[in-house]
DNA sequence: CTAGTGCACTGGTCGGACCAGTAGGCTACG
DNA sequence: CGTAGCCTACTGGTCCGACCAGTGCACTAG
C-alpha cells in the first residue's frame, strides 16, 4: 500500500467516447429535446472517426432513447424528450429473464398504488380528485353498458392518481409495471368466468377509496386500495404465494 | 369502415431484425448467460447481412445490457446474466435530464424501504434477522471508533431488509434508487456539521425498527422506518418539498 | 514435460460504394 | 401570376473489403 493508485487503462473504444459526448451535450442541456444532430457524415469529421463508428455510437444512443433517426431525414437525428420508453424496456426484460412472478409484480402494484393514493390523498387538486371521480363513474357504465371499456377507465383512474401523488417516479413505475401485469394476464382477464363479479365488486372497492380520500383519511385509503388490488388479482395467483401478497395488507 | 385494416408498413431496419432475432434466443432461454454468440463474420453467415449490419445488432443488445463483447475474444459475444445495470443507467438519466428532485427520490425510498420493512417483519428467517442486528451494531461500532464505515453498514442493513421481502423487483429498485439518492447527495453528507448527531439518532431509529421486527408489529416497523429516513433526509431537501415528503408518514 | 513462439482467429476501425428515401428548389404548365 | 409536378442534393441504411491490435491454442524447441 501506499505508492500510487494507478487505475487499469480500459481500452475506450471510440465509438464510446463518441457516445460519451454526445450524452453530455444532450444532459448538460447544450442539447434540448427537438433539436437535431449534424448528419453523419457531418459527425464523422466533427469526430474525426469513420461513418461505421458514428452509426454505431448513434445505435446505442438510440437503444438509451436519447435521440431517434429517420432514413431520408434531411437533418441528422432527433434528440427526444426522455420517455421511459428505455426504463419500460429494462424492466419488461427483467421480468422475463428474472422469472420475476406474477406475485411480485402485484405486490409491487400494491406498495406503488397505496403509496400513491396515500400522498394523492393530500395533495390532490379538486381537479383532479373530479378526474377520479368521473374515471370511477366511467367504470360503473362500463359495466352497465356491457361496454369493454372497464379496463381503460380502471387505468385512467389509477394514472390521475399516480399524477397527483406528485412524484414523477412513482408516476412511471406504476405505468410500467402495470402495463406489464396486464399483459400477463390479460387472456386470463377476458376468460374469467365471474368476471362481471370481480368488475363490481372493484368498483365498490374504488369508490371506498374515494371516499376515504374525501374524508382525508389517505392511511385508510391506502389500505383499502391494496385490499382492492389483492382482491382483484388473488385468484390468478397461485395459492402458495398468495401470503406474501397478503403480507402487505396491515 | 369496415374493409381490411391494413397496418403501416413501418420499415423494420435490418439489424432491428437481428436484434429481436437474438432477444427472443435470450429470453426465451435458448442462450442462456455464460454462452457466447458466433463471431460477426459467422453471424453475418447465418443472418445473410453484412458485418456492419451485425455490428450495429451487437451494439443494441450490449446497450441493452444482454451482451458483452471483448476484443480478441476468440469466442463470440458472451451472453450476460441480466443486472440491474440498464436499469440503472436509464433511471439514472431520468434522474438528470427529467429534473428528478433529491425529494421525489427520497420519497420513493420511503416508500420501498417501509415496504420492504413490512414484508420482511413477517417473512424474514432468522439469519436474515442476525444479519440485520449486526448491520446495526456495525454501524455503532463505526460511530464510536470513529471509522469511516457507517455508511456501509446503513447500506448492509436496507440490503438484508430488501432481500428479506422476498421481492426481486423491490430488492433491485432499492439498490437503484439508493445509489441514486447517495451519489447526489455524498458530498452534502460528508459535510454536515451535525453529522455525528445524525449518525447516533439513525443508529436509534435503526434499533426501534428491529424491535417492532422482533415484536412481529410490520406496520409499526414500517411507520417508523419512514420517520427515521424522514429526519436522516429532511435536513438535505429544500423546505418547499418538505411537505410532500412528510404527507407519507401517517 | 515445460517454456516459448507463432498462427489463426477475434472484435474495432476505416474508407468507399450503392440504394431508397425525403425535402425543397426549380421548371413548366395552367 | 400561381401552382402542380419534377429534379437534385442531400439523408440514413446497407454492403463490401481491408487493416490493426489483441487473444488463445497448438505446436515446437528446449
Amino acid at each position: 500500500m501506499g505508492g500510487p493508485r494507478f487505475e487499469p487503462v480500459r481500452a475506450v473504444r471510440a465509438y464510446e467516447r463518441v457516445v460519451e459526448q454526445v450524452e453530455e451535450a444532450i444532459e448538460s442541456g447544450s442539447l434540448s429535446p427537438g433539436e437535431r444532430l449534424p448528419s453523419e457524415r457531418e459527425l464523422m469529421v466533427q469526430f474525426s472517426v469513420s461513418r461505421s463508428t458514428v452509426r454505431e455510437a448513434l445505435r446505442v444512443l438510440q437503444a438509451r432513447g436519447l435521440v431517434r433517426s429517420r432514413p431520408g431525414d434531411p437533418n441528422g437525428a432527433e434528440v427526444l424528450p426522455f420517455s421511459p420508453a428505455t426504463l419500460h424496456k429494462s424492466m419488461t426484460t427483467l421480468a422475463r429473464v428474472e422469472e420475476l412472478s406474477l406475485a411480485e409484480l402485484v405486490q409491487f402494484r400494491m406498495v406503488l398504488d397505496s403509496s400513491a393514493i396515500l400522498l394523492a390523498a393530500r395533495l390532490r387538486t379538486d381537479a383532479q380528485f373530479a378526474e377520479m371521480e368521473s374515471a370511477v363513474a366511467h367504470m360503473r357504465t362500463a359495466v352497465e353498458t356491457g361496454q369493454d371499456t372497464f379496463g381503460e377507465a380502471d387505468v385512467a383512474f389509477h394514472d390521475v392518481v399516480a399524477r397527483a401523488s406528485g412524484n414523477k417516479l412513482i408516476q412511471i413505475c406504476t405505468d410500467v409495471v402495470r402495463s406489464i401485469v396486464l399483459k400477463l394476464i390479460s387472456e386470463k382477464i377476458a376468460d374469467a368466468p365471474d368476471r362481471e363479479a370481480l368488475m363490481r365488486q372493484s368498483i365498490r372497492h374504488h369508490e371506498e377509496v374515494l371516499a376515504a380520500m374525501r374524508a382525508g383519511d389517505g392511511p385508510l385509503a391506502a389500505r383499502l386500495s391494496k385490499k382492492a388490488m389483492y382482491d382483484y388479482y388473488a385468484g390468478y395467483i397461485p395459492a402458495p404465494e398468495r401470503p406474501a401478497l397478503s403480507a402487505l395488507l396491515d
